[in-house]
This record gives C-alpha cells, sequence and structure tokens, in this order.
DNA sequence: AGGGCTACGTAAAGGTTCGGTAAAGGCCGG
DNA sequence: CCGGCCTTTACCGAACCTTTACGTAGCCCT
C-alpha cells in the first residue's frame, strides 16, 4: 500500500519534477499550487503527510500549517528558502514535524517523508473504541465511561481522560509532563497543580485502597499498579 | 518532567557546548563520549531522545544505530559531516528520525528536538523497554524498578539510576567521574560524597553479601559483580 | 614497622524539593 | 445566578539528596 502525499508547492516547474520523482519512488502524489486548495486537500483526509512550501502566493505557508494544526495533526515538512533560519525555527513551532531547505536534494525529500512516516507507523498503536479491561476496570471509549465491576464510576471528563491515559500504559510509568499532554492536551508548567488535583480526585473516587492503585514515582509521574 | 536527551559524541568541546546549551533549555542530558558507552547508555538509561554522532572513536555511528534499531525504537537524531549525503541516506534508511549536519546550530538542534518530542508525544508511543537480567536481578526500565528474586527493591530515583548504569556495565569498572555523570548528570567534585552514598545505601537494599556485589575498585570507582 | 596521607564507609543531621489535599477562585453553560 | 468542573492557592508532611563528621582501611615512604 503506498502512502499519500500532498505536495503544496506554488513553483510549476519544482512542483512537477518533486511529483514525478516521488510518484517513481512509489507515492501516490496530490499536488496544489496555492494555500487555499492545499488547505482543502490537506483537510479531505486523502492523504498521509503534506510537504509545504512556505512561499505561497495567497496563504503564508505558515498560515497554512497553523490552520492544519488546528484541526488535525497530519505530519507536515515544510519547504524553506535556505539559510532562512526564522522560517525554520517559527515552523517548529507552529507544529512542523521538518524542514528541507530549498533547492532540495529529491533524494533527501524522500528519506526524510519515509524517515517520518516510519516513525508515525510506529507509534501509531491502532488503538480504537474498542473496550479494554483492566483487573476490575473496564473501558468504554465509545460512552466515555469507565467501569469499576460493572458499575460505571462518576468521572468527570477531565478525570476520565487521565485515568484513560493511566490505564493504557498500566504497569509503567507515564510521566506527568506526558499525562499533562495526553490527557489534559497542554504542557506542564511549573507550579501547576492541576493534575495533581485530577489524581487526588481520581484516587478518591477509585477507592483509596493500599496499596493505591495510582502509584506515584516521585520525580516522573505515575503509574497505574498492573493487576496481577 | 523534563526530558532527557542522550548525547553521543566523541568532540569534548562540542559536546560540552552543546549539553550546557540543552541543559539551559530545560533538558535533562547524559553525556557519552563513545559508541560502547553511548549504547550501554540508551539501553539502559531511560531517555527520551538520542543525539548520536556518526563519527565515533570505536564504533561507527550507523552501527551504534542499528544496534540501537535492534532492541528499541527509541528516536534518534544524527550529527553528520555537512554535505556527507550517503551518511544521512544510509541514516535514514536505517532508521534515523533525523539528522543534522555539523556544524550545527544550538537552537536548530533544540527546534529538531522538539518537533520529534511533540511528534512522539502525540502519537502515544509506548515505551518497548525489555527487561533485562543480571543473576538474581531483573531491571525493569518501564515500571523503573529493579527486582532481586521477583521482590521488587524499594530503590529511591537516583539509587535506580546508580544502579541501573552498574548492572549495564556489570563485570567491568565504573569510574566515579562517569557514573556521576550518568547516574546523577552532574560532574564530580572534590569532596563530594553523595555518590559514596548512594553506593552504601545500595549495598545495605542489597543485602551485604560477602563478597559485596558492589566491588570498590579504590581510586577507580564501583564494579558490580553477577553472583554465581 | 610505623607514620602520614588519601580514599572510602557510614551514621546522623540539614535542607530542599515534591506531592497530597482542603479550600477558595474562576469559568461556563443553562 | 446557580451548579458543575477545572484551576489556583496555601499549607503541611514526607521523601530523599546532600553535607558533615568521624572512623577505618589501603598504600607509600623512610
Amino acid at each position: 500500500m503506498q502512502n499519500r502525499v500532498l505536495l503544496i508547492e506554488d513553483d510549476d516547474e519544482l512542483r512537477e519534477l518533486l511529483a514525478r520523482y516521488l510518484a517513481s519512488q512509489g507515492f501516490s502524489v496530490r499536488e496544489a499550487a496555492n494555500g487555499r486548495d492545499g488547505l482543502a486537500l490537506a483537510l479531505g483526509q486523502d492523504c498521509d503527510i503534506v510537504v509545504l512550501d512556505i512561499m505561497l502566493p495567497d496563504i503564508n505557508g505558515l498560515d497554512v500549517l497553523r490552520q492544519l494544526r488546528g484541526k488535525t495533526h497530519l505530519p507536515v515538512i515544510l519547504l524553506t528558502a535556505r539559510g532562512d533560519e526564522t522560517d525554520r525555527i517559527v515552523g517548529f513551532e507552529v507544529g512542523a514535524d521538518d524542514y528541507i531547505p530549498k533547492p532540495c536534494n529529491p533524494r533527501e525529500l524522500v528519506a526524510r517523508l519515509q524517515a517520518l512516516l516510519r516513525r508515525i507507523a510506529w507509534d501509531q498503536k491502532t488503538e480504537v473504541d474498542a473496550s479494554r479491561t483492566y483487573g476490575d476496570l473496564r473501558v468504554e471509549p465509545g460512552q466515555r465511561r469507565i467501569y469499576q465491576n460493572d458499575a460505571p464510576l462518576e468521572l468527570t471528563g477531565t478525570e476520565y481522560e487521565v485515568l484513560q491515559v493511566l490505564l493504557a500504559h498500566a504497569g509503567s510509568v507515564v510521566r506527568k509532563t506526558d499525562l499533562m499532554q495526553w490527557a489534559l492536551g497542554r504542557r506542564l508548567e511549573a507550579y501547576d497543580r492541576t493534575l495533581d488535583m485530577h489524581i487526588s480526585n481520581l484516587r478518591k473516587k477509585l477507592g483509596n485502597d493500599d496499596p493505591p492503585r495510582i502509584e506515584t514515582v516521585r520525580g516522573l509521574g505515575y503509574s497505574y499498579r498492573i493487576p496481577t
């Protein structure tokens, strides 16, 4: 099964060249010559990865990226003018996954595409909304509920997310910074005790057993004890 | 809480420079000056990401990467000589996630580190830390625990790191200065007895056998001997 | 052998950082 | 403006890293 690349680049000549090379390397290629079309195609769900030129006639490439990031986490590789460090850094900050300076070597582009796709393929553990059971707990992603011995726990939205992440990694330590990112969707800042509070509340609702189901790993994070 | 970077680079000056900059940017940094130590640390330590120089005095960087890929999918950024395209492409093929040409801009390194970490965080990478056994001890990096005959040792964070490093080099002597750097993440200063204390506490927790599991090599460091 | 120097062992004390949690504050939809 | 929920604040206790202090063992030199 070939990977689908969306190529957003206004220079017709370069675009054709890259498209042909990518096709020859086994990719299926979509093309867009401006930001508006590119954005529409990217959001149309029909590609696996985006190659995006920063200099575009209508919308700035960085703005395209920003809009994309508002809706999806599609991997994006930026094409930037060589040596323009500002664009690069800003690009990464907006959420690009990689960049290549122009004029670019097609072989390098392919190598980077493949590195990125490989990483994603590895990471995606294809977990969907099948219900999962951990000891006496059962996660029902469809209803966003967790049952303890078939009785639903009265969890708030955030509590559900936190517990669900801990359960998905049951038995191993989840770092606070990751837990924050995955469950709360933002970065852990200094002096932010929000996560600690949710853990505290969760422990209360799970019943304060001893040893606690949610174990503290000082200086690192938390871990849900695997029910052996 | 902060992300942990393992820096494998033989040029002392460059390594120190990068290490300092990364530290200033909120990363926790571990250093290795050759491939053997780097590999041991990468496999032992649970770091989040590896920065790997291709030119190393002992093992070639690409071989380090190959060996790493045999066991884990830890993200790796390669440092390559500028313009050496072959290394780059081979690097990607072996499984690198990114590369940076030397001499590298520290800011760019940080930007790339963060892009990669962000990608991984989003994809919910589950750590694939294989457990390792040394005699009656078993290291479980995922749980951040060490078991003695299947009973978990009650170790503090630093104790875990120290013992873990000693085990990774079981049978050979680890110099105090290296142990300090790898386990505590800082340089050994004169009159600093911290490490001795951790060793003392570890010996207590491991059971003060005779001959001791953790052997003192006067004037040099320590060595873990696997009981037969 | 003995003195002196240095490295190491370890108990105890010190100090700092981290996490638990109650309570107050703020935000938002109804 | 009320109720639910997330976040912030504040205080406390515990964990634990580090320092200090003193004792011991190894090594070298005369």
